[in-house]
DNA sequence: AACGTCGTTCCGATAATTGGAACAGGGGAG
DNA sequence: CTCCCCTGTTCCAATTATCGGAACGACGTT
């Protein structure tokens, strides 16, 4: 395997910090550790310009050498990184009341952000006895239109049929990812309008395949304008939207125990009705 | 080999790669993010330089800016990076021994590994209803003879008292970190031949004022050498010695139902007296 | 013992980086 | 309203670090 000739996605040949960036990423993308050769060839580079970069990386930190000659991703990057994220907002303030839901209802839980029509995950938290593991990755994405979180901050967001519609026009058409995604702006309009009737967003199978979830919005900064969501996952086959539901009560008393109650409310709530 | 250290160290000018790199750090290093102009001051580079940096990390994705004008450490980085530790070893076999663990005890528990004497820390759990926040950080390191993880792993590697002669002359002086620190090589030793005795290590207080902890060291990979070891962390004024042993039934049978009873013991054990 | 592979080093030609200075645009004070 | 200062951004010729083919030394295997 490894014929990976279409290098072309950038036109020209990287160059440069961006090639050093660009090793990086293939050193994260191999957990199990890269050798010289493999990452002078996924770079379409000769051996002593991706030597040159492993050797910048190595001197940072941000890459080591194992006893055996295969490059890792360095303990600096990772210390780096982690407490990063362990210093920022969210992690300190939804922080707690993710890992309190996940171990009430034995689920993962979620907190993810707005930004350009997609979800983002920045935080979450799977509980001791985990059954499965979510596939979803702090800092990664998923688009706004199928997921609860999205929902969620899109029903803030989107208060008319006309504000859906400029949504899908700018970031893209709705794609069923699966067999119950809503891909018509009627269907994805209604769902906001129940969400925002409700104060809270399902999610049943529209992402995932077997995955089902519940959020809610938080009013951390703006009282108008959401800051992020939270979210409890589960597994379709064994939990049913009722059960989501259920959980409503105990998630606001959580959050209004440590967060307050201003933040489950807008100022200026959506028209509802 | 014997890559000369003179470019890092002396006050040259970092140019290039190593440019970008020093950025990519002052963003971790910002959690509430970064103007330019202090990214620009930080590095002691013209503003354009700065920029021009900038300008390569936002490219490959590893860092943003948000509407205000200030740079951020990008999602992307955050993804590759938690996916990464998600996806190791570490992650995969030793996380949940570390959830239910963090979970029934009530305690924050690590996985850490032996590297040039430290010990860095691989994974990391905190409990859902956490007390106090631990300053140890993923990536993060500290001197193994200071810590419960640390001398779960000497003690294998360390089996008499010419090895911790040798240690201490390898890796620097035994340093007072608090009053309980294991300052000679024979206090290290003698904490190293009771932890083979008993199959465990004790820290008390002695890396952290008011924390103490226990560990064990795992075979994961080789049935000779420990792989890593785990620890369970809890606040010292409210938790004494045989509290922490107290835990050991439970913390082997946790071990053994994840991971097999395997993992527990060395094939050649190291003499005990 | 000869081969293949791997990581590493060398060095002249090349092309990318450098950084001072100028530009654009916003916010605040007068 | 105007001016001023502080942002982030762009420009461009001189410089200088990077590029990459080729040679090297160290292992492990055949």
């Amino acid at each position: 395997m490894a014929p990976s000739a279409d290098r072309a996605a950038d036109a020209r040949a990287l160059t440069g910090s961006a090639r050093v960036l660009a090793v990086l990423r293939h050193l994260a993308e191999h957990p199990g550790g890269s050798r010289l050769g493999e990452v002078a060839a996924a770079l379409g580079a000769p051996k002593a310009s991706a030597h040159r970069a492993l050797g910048s990386l190595v001197q940072q930190g941000f890459a080591r050498q194992d006893a055996q000659g295969v490059y890792h991703l360095g303990f600096d990057l990772l210390r780096l990184v982690f407490g990063y994220h362990e210093a920022r907002a969210p992690s300190l303030t939804v922080g707690p009341v993710l890992r309190r839901l996940a171990e009430e209802t034995g689920e993962t839980t979620h907190y993810g952000v707005l930004v350009e029509g997609n979800i983002i995950y920045q935080a979450k938290v799977s509980p001791s006895r985990s059954t499965f593991q979510m596939s979803s990755v702090i800092g990664g994405s998923n688009p706004a239109y199928r997921t609860g979180l999205g929902k969620a901050l899109l029903m803030h967001e989107l208060t008319d049929r006309a504000d859906v519609d400029r949504y899908v026009a700018e970031y893209g058409p709705l794609e069923p990812r699966t067999r119950h995604t809503l891909c018509s702006p009627d269907a994805l309009h209604k769902a906001l309008v129940d969400a925002r009737r409700n104060g809270y967003a399902l999610d049943l199978q529209e992402n995932d395949l077997g995955i089902v979830c519940i959020a809610l919005p938080l009013f951390l900064d703006s009282p108008s304008r959401p800051t992020g969501a939270i979210s409890i996952s589960a597994v379709g086959s064994r939990t049913t939207p009722d059960d989501l539901v259920g959980w409503l009560p105990r998630i606001r008393e959580i959050v209004t125990e440590e967060l307050g109650s201003a933040v489950l409310q807008p100022a200026d709530p959506p028209t509802g009705a």
